[in-house]
DNA sequence: ACGGTTCACTGATTCGATTCAGTGAACCGC
DNA sequence: GCGGTTCACTGAATCGAATCAGTGAACCGT
């Protein structure tokens, strides 16, 4: 293993000779503390000259600061989360910091990894969309680390902030409204991952359909448009179809109509489908897939100003509730 | 400012007390090298006890190396790009190395910046979907960094690998495929971020349209895709709408097909559609969007497994050539 | 004019590893 | 049994900043 690549860049002690200074005070000249303003011009103009600039990682090892923010997503696969994981890395890098984008892949285990490789990466804080909101993990995290949760709240955890989805809502919304237009018997197409015991989406839906008198199926739908396919295939094609399918994302929901034109059904004639998130490429489709929708720029602006503030020193620990909207395009009709 | 949080984690030096030998001999054993098989397994031992993992700053800092490769995307407000990236970013964890994703947002001078910031975070290698393939800075990167570009070759630059889309194959593709089925006048909208001149893909355009004698029109495409259905809106509502347009990404066409549908024009009666990636949102669409396929997966393993042989020291410094294919579905048919 | 405070700055230490240049012991062949 | 290797390991230097605990000078009011 050879040692690093030569470096030609300059130091602060290079610095620190050019002006004639200690090394400390071009570290304090350039961060604007404890000295004159004539000094720090002139570090200033030292510095321009010898295009230097303070090594990020010798910076964060004396530090414990690196200006990063962990981006830890639940499932990248899923198109809606690749559009946050988009918003929340271009929101960070307009205040000056950079994300670490990681995905869990929905899986439990590799998030608490993950988690831990973050905050041994000394990222300044960490933006969760969990799988598992009742990990230990997350209380003992938070306590040294800015925590913001996107979803779910995390369990026993003193967060830095949470941004969570009001679900009982969303699902109210969902399933009031199939109820409405007459459907009876509606799958529910989960996402795999939902494997967390008692995730509080799919606690709802089963408190939810009973109170409306929905006979219910759930249906956990595998990652991936091709995976998502042969399962809602499966469904589709079985003697038993239900009326209405209820995808818990707008991804699995692409699946559906997949199958649907797969199989020579017609959405809404033949399968009612609702999504959950409302993905741009909804109103694409034909007809408009309808769904729950969650404003994703609240989401994005409310956990990038938690995480920003909280990394900064500040102690705010707020928890924003996200109050979704039906959006309703032509994907829901009557039961054939 | 406050110091870094009080760590409690276990340092190396823990480990050599508990073990009694040096600092430097754990490290050493922990990876391996010049220490008796049982002293490794001893130094394991004390290691998992004590929890003990190495502070991946302080690694970074002492040999140059971070596990990291960054990923500089071109502009992630593009659907297929955001693929691309999510799809890099797992095929690297797979390998036991993360990405740090950026996002140019078609910017050349952002993606400088970003470069350099890559560079500082001491990226063991980059993967850059170029926007400005010309600019020196990449031949300068090159020199200490291997740097596989995706898309287009950079100029003057040592890479270590290079992954080069086939454009002018895949414009004759399509604007032979559009000459055929009867268009004469066709739009082509292509990424605002077409602003580097002589982007090898316009050229292309201009040439090909020449040849088949076709009466193009360019038009330059805004981020987003509120923004480019007001462009494509703007361009069929005009008195001399085109029989085609081709644009120069699905995320682009989609644009065109919200505009279509706005203005009450069917697609492909009114305006013929023709995309260019085929992002897997396409063949759910009505009709579906004929595009210029790429095959999305072949180019992330091909970009992962050469900046990681680099980033291990190998020397392959390879040019793969990806080939298009046209993936007809139903958004092109004759002029009307 | 004198103790006290502020100001601008310095030298040494720290962060937590990796790596270089040894060092003493064991082992080798002849 | 003697020079030469190899082996297993150590101590010190290094990476490039941030930070702590001063230090001398200027300035203050009384």
């Amino acid at each position: 293993m050879p040692r690093s690549q030569p470096r030609k860049r300059a130091t602060i002690r290079e610095v620190a000779q050019a002006t004639g200074l200690s090394p400390a005070a071009v570290s304090y000249a350039l961060r604007g503390m404890q000295v004159s303003e004539e000094t720090i011009e002139r570090v200033r103009q030292a510095a321009a000259e010898l295009g230097y600039e303070a090594d990020p990682i010798a910076r964060a090892l004396a530090s414990g600061r690196t200006g990063m923010i962990g981006l830890l997503c639940g499932s990248l696969e899923d198109l809606w989360q690749q559009s946050l994981a988009f918003g929340i890395g271009r929101a960070l890098r307009d205040k000056d910091r950079y994300a670490l984008i990681l995905d869990a892949a929905g899986d439990p285990a590799r998030e608490r990894t993950l988690a831990r490789q973050l905050r041994d990466q000394r990222v300044d804080g960490l933006i969760v969309q969990p799988v598992d909101p009742a990990a230990p993990l997350w209380a003992q995290l938070a306590e040294t680390l800015p925590v913001v949760s996107i979803g779910d709240a995390l369990i026993d955890a003193r967060t830095a902030g949470e941004v969570v989805f009001d679900n009982r809502r969303g699902v109210t919304l969902a399933l009031e409204y199939l109820r409405e237009k007459g459907h009876r018997r509606v799958a529910v197409l989960t996402p795999t991952w939902s494997s967390t015991p008692d995730r509080p989406a799919d606690v709802h839906v089963t408190a939810e359909a009973e109170r409306l008198g929905l006979d219910i199926d759930v249906v956990t739908a595998p990652h991936g448009l091709a995976a998502t396919t042969k399962v809602a295939g499966a469904l589709l094609d079985s003697g038993a179809r239900p009326s209405a399918a209820f995808c818990f994302s707008d991804s699995i929901a692409y699946g559906v109509y997949a199958a649907a034109a797969e199989l020579g059904l017609r959405v809404p004639d033949d399968i009612s489908v609702m999504g959950y998130d409302d993905h741009p490429m909804s109103g694409l489709l034909t007809p408009g897939l309808t769904s729950v929708n969650w404003d994703i720029d609240g989401i994005v602006r409310a956990a990038v100003r938690l995480v920003v503030a909280a990394a900064d020193g500040q102690n705010r620990r707020r928890r924003i509730i996200q109050a979704p909207e039906l959006h309703e395009r032509g994907s829901v009709g009557p039961p054939s």
